[in-house]
RNA sequence: GGUCCCAUCGUCUAGCUUGGCCUAGGACGGAGCCCUCUCAAGGCUCAGACACGGGUUCAAAUCCCGUUGGGACCA
């Protein structure tokens, strides 16, 4: 058995979109659980749409994502000449001929057909003509066979069966010289020997079209896959309209990459009932028979559900090292740099059971970088009032007394006091609670104090006595 | 228009290959209860689907045919 060989052939024409990862990650999977080759590769024949800054886009998502690749990136551009000469090989053997009809005459033709309500295919006009080495606009035409049947074996829709009458006598180069889509993919997937061609299933009637060329370049055929589509909210096909589509865009928002492949390769796939895969476990549990055959709704909810749980679950130290250019971006540079890694992953473990997302977790942290807090105003106005400074007096009295932080003593003392006054725990947690955070909804009191210290924390508590005695 | 693909809770899906274990399981979301220093998290419970119609069979979500509805491609 041969080396697998797959690849992901994405056109650089805006940014790398959700759809386009999960293609790229079952190709992925397959290929690390076969020990086969990854190859990535940019289609930017159509220069009209292609920039450098998608193509830049596609390599940033892909490594944010962590789908690494092993050969490529290959760029279509740069391979004009192996389509050149495969084309003129299949006019030398008599595959291919060239045709001369202009294209408003194709079209007229067309309309035409279809008002007599015929297939609008190309009538083969020029077939036969033998044409040499015509002098004007030529384009070369793929001649296809018009009997019998092309066969598809798919690895996920299973047998796909379609008359070869229905089949067109493509166009592989087109009269200024440039190779079309179908011809140009035939090439490159045949050269660089890839195994297996899985792509969208937009692309499933593309592939009768395009056997017959594999077979004509005497090429062994790969073995296909065609894979659902992503579809939005109105089951319509996934687009802007429905919202963030760009795998950066779920960056940006906070979302961990093994959240996102997660959530994508269960957008199609499943092992009976998991939901939670780590990498290692997709690769060794892939297999196209469990790929489904319909297309599916992308679903932001469960996206975010699953990327609270990679949130709750991952390394807090990684989690901690994926928040600070979200930090940085909300402005909290130098107070990040202030401060070593180990005291962000302990914020992490503080707020990472109320947080979905990175972006969230940026609000939640705020609070606790800085030697004082600024207090939000409505919970001042309920929390930090004169009725509160005796109480809150007591307390800070009694912290004084430790020298040193103790979540197990600081708490006893908490409790006692509350006994002592015959009040109840929340008429001081909240309290409390505002003169720390600022805010009225934290983490539980005495983590917070953990994390803030002995003297912030008293710091803050007289911060808030102060701010009560004001009101 | 032609060709092709698809069809289980609102959504993602298990089950379909090899009919019976399915009064259809899990997850997200929703509702409720519990826990509780706030907010979460967590635990428990509830509502919720085999598109429709024929057939085959002792028995069909599962096999066959058709209808309907979605989608893709060719232009």
């Amino acid at each position: 058995m041969s080396q697998v060989r797959v690849r992901f052939a994405p056109s650089p024409t805006g940014y790398l979109h959700i759809g386009g990862v999960r293609t790229a990650l079952f190709n992925w999977l397959f290929a690390r659980q076969q020990n086969g080759i990854f190859v990535l590769r940019i289609e930017d024949t159509d220069q009209s749409r292609s920039t450098n800054d998608s193509i830049q886009a596609i390599l940033d998502g892909m490594r944010w994502a962590n789908l690494d690749w092993d050969e490529g990136p290959f760029r279509q551009t740069e391979r004009m000449e192996l389509y050149r000469n495969h084309a003129m090989r299949l006019f030398e053997q008599g595959h291919a001929y060239w045709c001369t009809c202009a294209a408003s005459d194709l079209e007229a033709r067309r309309k035409e057909a279809e008002a007599k309500g015929q297939s609008p295919k190309y009538d083969g006009r020029c077939r036969n003509l033998g044409l040499e080495k015509p002098t004007g606009e030529a384009a070369l035409r793929f001649k296809a066979p018009q009997d019998g049947q092309t066969i598809v074996e798919d690895l996920i829709k299973g047998r796909v069966v379609f008359d070869n009458q229905i089949l067109d006598d493509l166009i592989i180069l087109r009269s200024n010289g440039y190779p079309t889509y179908n011809f140009s993919v035939v090439v490159d997937d045949a050269l660089m020997g890839i195994t297996h061609v899985v792509r969208g299933d937009d692309h499933l009637t593309n592939t009768p079209r395009q056997i017959p060329i594999f077979q004509a370049l005497g090429f062994p055929l790969p073995q296909f896959g065609h894979l659902p589509m992503i579809l939005g909210q109105d089951k319509a096909r996934l687009s802007k309209r429905h919202g963030a589509t760009s795998i950066m865009a779920y960056r940006d928002m906070g979302y961990l990459p093994d959240a996102m492949v997660n959530y994508l390769v269960r957008l199609g796939w499943s092992h009976g009932d998991q939901e939670l895969f780590s990498r290692q476990e997709l690769i060794e549990k892939f297999a196209w028979k469990n790929v489904q055959t319909s297309a599916a709704v992308f679903n932001p909810d469960k996206l975010l559900w699953l990327n609270a749980e990679y949130i709750k679950t991952s390394p807090p130290d990684q989690v901690a090292q994926m928040l600070i250019p979200l930090l940085e971006q909300a402005g909290l540079s130098t107070e990040v740099r202030a401060v070593p890694i180990e005291w962000l992953a302990q914020l992490v473990v503080l707020v990472k059971e109320r947080t979905k997302t990175l972006l969230e977790m940026v609000h939640w942290v705020k609070p606790y970088f800085g030697e004082t807090v600024a207090f939000e105003e409505e919970a001042a106005k309920k929390f930090l009032t004169a009725g509160h400074v005796q109480i809150l007096t007591k307390l800070v009295a009694r912290f004084e007394a430790f020298h040193t932080f103790s979540k197990q003593e600081w708490e006893d003392a908490f409790k006692k006091l509350v006994e002592e006054e015959r009040i109840k725990m929340g008429q001081l947690a909240q309290p409390v609670r505002v003169a720390l955070t600022g805010r009225t909804a934290s983490p539980g009191l005495f983590e917070v104090m953990e994390v803030l210290g002995r003297d912030r924390t008293l710091l803050r508590l007289r911060g808030g006595i102060e701010q009560a005695s004001r009101s």
